[in-house]
Formats: structure tokens, C-alpha cells, sequence
RNA sequence: CGGGGCGUGGCUCAGCUUGGUAGAGCGCUUGGUUCGGGACCAAGAGGUCGGAGGUUCAAAUCCUCUCGCCCCGACCA
């Protein structure tokens, strides 16, 4: 409603990011809650919607939805040492139970607990202590379990979407009666995201294996999809761990084999979360604000109705709700902009800031024409299309389907032109000068030493070794800071 | 958690140096005129100046503490 102010990319994409969030209403900071976000509706609403595209793909996978507890018992977090030093710094911990009215009137704690519970930063413990009570027999595997559910990590820098304080996700996990079964669970999902990266959000995605710096804590292997940011950075889209049998042994999920002799499970863990709107977010929005794939819009068209006088505007209303019920029979989202107190032309911003990708012009010349005017998100604002009345849903959804493709074609070409080969350090260092980023393909010894001297000197890390699916790799070379042989290139970037 | 910046009607900010009863623009409400890319006129409503304590006859302004937000770093995914 309010004029909204947004920063131009080039100027300040830090607060760009903000200014769109702001503008489109997605979320804010909740200020009462460090470092917490509060989503608003429109927000909700994108995020409902990769939720249905995800859930979908889970359950056709052959995954069931269940609920955990949101704190877990400090003892639990100890039982994986890796995992516990992971997180530690992070837990917010539960202490007391109850409250009192205190000598000077005020609330103070009442009981302190025994036992601390954690509040989940993830739930790979808690839900290993039930896959022990409930696995026995290799008859009880494959589990394939998936919860949607908010986890609190204790950042100490935020950032809207990207990292807060609480964030909503869902964490796969999967008990598997051998390690090759639970590999494939592990490459399954990562397909899994990287199809809803590419169909829905329409952001092209890198898929790879972590360094072993960079893997979840408690993990043998883990995957991840990258994603180019419009300022050149990466961002991790979703991960997929192979955690091999360490929390079967930390928290002894045994079964036995057809053969009689008991075994450790073999897990997987797998997520995606709300930090997704920022990929989508950062992947396709402009200096006139969210832009969104049609896939993901809550609202797919905006209709203004553009009249001069109130017989005018009993025509163009009465077309307009016309257009929109045909619409809207085609399972589509469509809002008849008839407010009263503001021209067309703030309309127009009004619906380009919150990133609906279609609108619909109705004036008295349309309705004497029999065709709409329609306007792309992502076309010139000059570029405008004739749309009949006649069939309108069939040429609404073709549009739709172009911009979507469009939004793809787009950030995939982007990607395209700052993804760089290189071999020399100097070229390296020149890509990651000041606050640049690419993504830069490159040879590494594969030691920690070398990648966390490549980080200290240039702020770029590997984002991942991708998967020879993604023909990014050319044999073998040798190390660009260290001149050693190296096996493959790696992905390197700086990163959110 | 270290360094820096900022908290004043819904938003953007002025006022603070040099204490003296809180301002502007936008937005909002009402009425009217407008309406094909951010309209205009008129009349209104709206603020314990982030919070607590202190100094003072008097604090948005000075001091101390604290909370939150933003940027850089460290940590993290």
C-alpha cells in the first residue's frame, strides 16, 4: 500500500535484499525475539507453496510425515560427539519449567529442571533414540520419515531467509539395511531438490559433495545443491548426508539381517528450508522488487480495472470479474484490483513490488475490443500484450508457462556468463577481489590446509565437488594455490 | 562474541553539539475532484523520543547500564 523505497542492486544488494522483503511484505525482523523472524502472509504463502511441491515429491518417494519433540534431552546431543561439538555453540537451551510471582511482584522462574533440554537446532538425535525402539528387523527397513517442523539455531549474525535465529524446514531421515541402499536414499532426495529447484523455483542448481570441512557434523558424505546469487555468490540450497552408522552406534539402532546377525542401520538425513525464499529471492528479483516463477506465486494475476466514470467502471468491473472467474476455474489465483482510491499507475507498482507474474489492464477500450492488455513481471514496462477475452485461461496459462521458462532461461544464462575455468592464482584472486564473486572451477589439492588458506586469502570456500553428472569437470590438473596434483575441479565461490 | 553505525507518529528523517512543554515529508482518516505507469485540494487523527537508572528546577538532548536492528569480522549452514 505504502510507497516503498527499494535500493537499487548495483547501489547496495545487502539492502536491496532488505528493501524487497520489506516491500513485498514477506517477513521482518521480529525485534522482540533476537534475531527471529516473523513471516507475514505473503511470505507464508511462497513457503506453503514449496512445501506442497516438496511434500509431494516426499511422499511419492515413498516417505510418511511425522512430529518430534522441539526439545531434546541435553544428554542426547552428547551421545555423537561430532555432532555435538557442531552445534554446540548454537543450542538455546530449556532450563526451567513454571513461573512465580516474586517477592517484588514480578515474574520470575520457578523450577529448574534436572535434565536441560535442547531446543532442536536439528533432529538426527532425538529421532535416532525412537528409530531404536522401533527398528528390530530388517523387515523394518527401509524408514523413510520426514518431519516439517521449525528448529532454533543461536546465530550470532542474521540475515532475513538466509539465517535466523528460528527457522521452518523439514528434516528427512531414513534407516537403511546397508550402506548402498542409503547412498542411493542420499542421491535420490538430492534429485528430489534439485528437480524443485529447476521446475518450481526455477533456479538452476550445482549438485556436489561437501569437503570434508564443510560436511554436516556427524556425517560420512554430505551433498548439497549450489545455487548463483545475482551478485555472483553461492548459496547452499538444500543438503542430503549420508551419515553412515554413527548414530546407529551413538544411539544403538540394531536389526537384524536375514542372516540372523545384528546390525547397525545405516542413515540419512536430508533438508531444505525457508532459506529457500532467499535463494528465490536473490535468483530472479529486480530493482522494482520480488519477482516470483508462476509455480510459486500466491497470486498468478492481478487484474486492474481502469475506468473514468461510474458507468465505466460498471463495464470494466463486471469484465474484469468475468476474466477472473474463467481464471480462477483454470485453478489459478487472481485478484481484481478495484480500489478505489488509487489511480491505475500505483496498481501497476503495487502488484510488480510483490512479484505477480501476470497483470491484466481492463479499461473501457478493452472491453470495446474484446482483449485485455497484459503485462509480464520480468517484460518491459513498455511491452505490453493484447490477451481475447475469448479463451483468456488458455492464453494466461501459456504466458504463465513462458515466464516461467523465461526465469529459468534467464538465471541459468546468468550463471552461465560468471562461471569461470581457471588455473592461475592470480586470476583466481582477481575474480574474488573486494566484494566479487563467480563461480569459479578450479583445481585443489584436497587438503584442509589448502582450501582454508584459499579462504583466508580470497573469502571464497568450496562450495562443493560437483557430481560428474553436471559435466563441469575436465580431468586432471594441478592445484591453484599450491601447484599440487589434483584429481578434479572444484566449485569455488564466496558464499551466503 | 569483537569493531563500527543506527533507534524520534505506519515509513524516511530533522531536532541533540549549546537541556526549557516534539517537527517535516510521505502514508493514514473524512469530503470533493481525478483515474490507460507512482494524482490534487481541503479538513483531521496519530508520538510515554527503544527501555531502565542517574544528573538537573527542567532531559529526545548530558552520564551509566540495557535491549533491538544494520554493516565488517569471527562462528555457522
Amino acid at each position: 500500500m505504502s510507497e516503498q523505497h527499494i535500493t537499487p542492486r548495483a547501489k547496495d544488494y545487502a539492502q536491496w535484499y532488505q528493501d524487497v522483503i520489506a516491500a513485498a511484505q514477506l517477513a521482518e525482523a521480529a525485534g522482540v525475539v533476537r534475531g527471529c523472524m516473523v513471516v507475514r502472509p505473503h511470505g507464508w504463502a511462497i513457503w506453503e507453496k514449496i512445501q506442497a511441491e516438496l511434500d509431494r515429491r516426499f511422499k511419492e518417494t515413498g516417505h510418511q510425515n511425522a512430529a518430534f519433540p522441539l526439545l531434546i534431552p541435553l544428554s542426547f546431543l552428547q551421545k555423537e560427539a561430532q555432532h555435538a561439538e557442531g552445534f554446540a555453540m548454537e543450542c538455546a537451551v530449556v532450563t526451567h519449567a513454571g513461573l512465580r510471582k516474586g517477592a517484588d511482584g514480578k515474574i520470575e522462574l520457578k523450577g529448574e529442571l534436572e535434565e536441560p533440554y535442547v531446543v532442536r537446532p536439528t533432529s538426527e538425535t532425538i529421532i535416532g533414540h525412537f528409530f531404536a525402539k522401533w527398528i528390530d528387523s530388517y523387515r523394518d527397513l527401509p524408514m523413510l520419515l520426514n518431519q516439517w517442523c521449525n528448529v532454533m539455531r543461536w546465530e550470532l549474525r542474521t540475515r532475513l531467509f538466509l539465517r535466523t535465529g528460528e527457522f521452518w524446514w523439514q528434516e528427512g531421515h531414513t534407516a537403511h539395511a546397508t550402506h548402498a541402499e542409503a547412498q542411493e536414499e542420499v542421491m535420490r532426495m538430492l534429485d528430489v531438490y534439485r528437480e524443485v529447484y529447476h521446475d518450481v523455483l526455477a533456479v538452476p542448481v550445482i549438485r556436489g559433495r561437501k569437503t570434508a570441512n564443510e560436511r554436516f557434523a556427524g556425517a560420512l558424505e554430505t551433498f548439497c545443491v549450489e545455487a548463483m546469487m545475482q551478485d555472483g555468490k553461492s548459496l547452499q540450497g538444500a543438503t542430503s548426508h549420508d551419515l553412515g552408522q554413527n548414530f546407529g552406534k551413538a544411539f544403538n539402532v540394531t536389526f537384524q539381517n536375514k542372516e540372523g546377525v545384528r546390525d547397525f542401520v545405516w542413515q540419512t538425513s536430508w533438508g531444505a528450508s525457508t532459506r529457500m525464499i532467499g535463494a528465490l529471492i536473490m535468483a530472479h528479483s529486480d530493482d522494482g522488487g520480488l519477482v516470483l516463477p508462476p509455480r510459486l506465486a500466491p497470486i498468478h494475476v492481478a487484474i486492474v480495472p481502469i475506468w473514468k466514470n461510474d458507468a465505466e467502471k460498471t463495464q470494466v468491473l463486471e469484465a474484469s470479474d468475468k476474466l477472473a472467474r474463467e481464471l480462477r476455474a483454470d485453478g489459478l489465483v487472481v485478484k481484481v484490483d478495484d480500489r478505489e482510491a488509487m489511480r491505475p499507475g500505483e496498481k501497476y507498482y503495487d502488484w510488480e513490488r510483490k512479484g505477480v507474474p501476470l497483470r491484466l489492464e481492463v479499461g473501457p477500450r478493452d472491453v470495446a475490443s474484446g482483449t485485455a492488455m497484459a503485462k509480464s513481471r520480468i517484460a518491459d514496462s513498455k511491452d505490453k500484450e493484447k490477451v481475447p477475452f475469448e479463451n483468456v485461461g488458455v492464453h494466461v496459462g501459456a504466458i504463465l508457462d513462458r515466464i516461467q521458462k523465461q526465469l529459468f532461461e534467464r538465471a541459468l544464462a546468468f550463471r552461465a556468463a560468471n562461471i569461470v575455468k581457471l588455473d592461475t592464482w592470480a586470476d583466481f584472486q582477481a575474480v574474488f577481489a573486494d566484494t566479487g564473486s563467480k563461480f569459479v572451477l578450479a583445481h585443489w589439492d584436497g587438503t584442509t590446509e589448502t582450501e582454508l588458506a584459499i579462504k583466508e586469502a580470497t573469502k571464497a570456500t568450496i562450495r562443493c565437488i560437483p557430481l560428474p553428472e553436471e559435466g563441469l569437470d575436465d580431468g586432471p590438473g594441478k592445484c591453484i594455490k599450491t601447484g599440487q596434483p589434483s584429481a578434479r575441479r572444484v566449485l569455488f565461490a564466496k558464499n551466503y
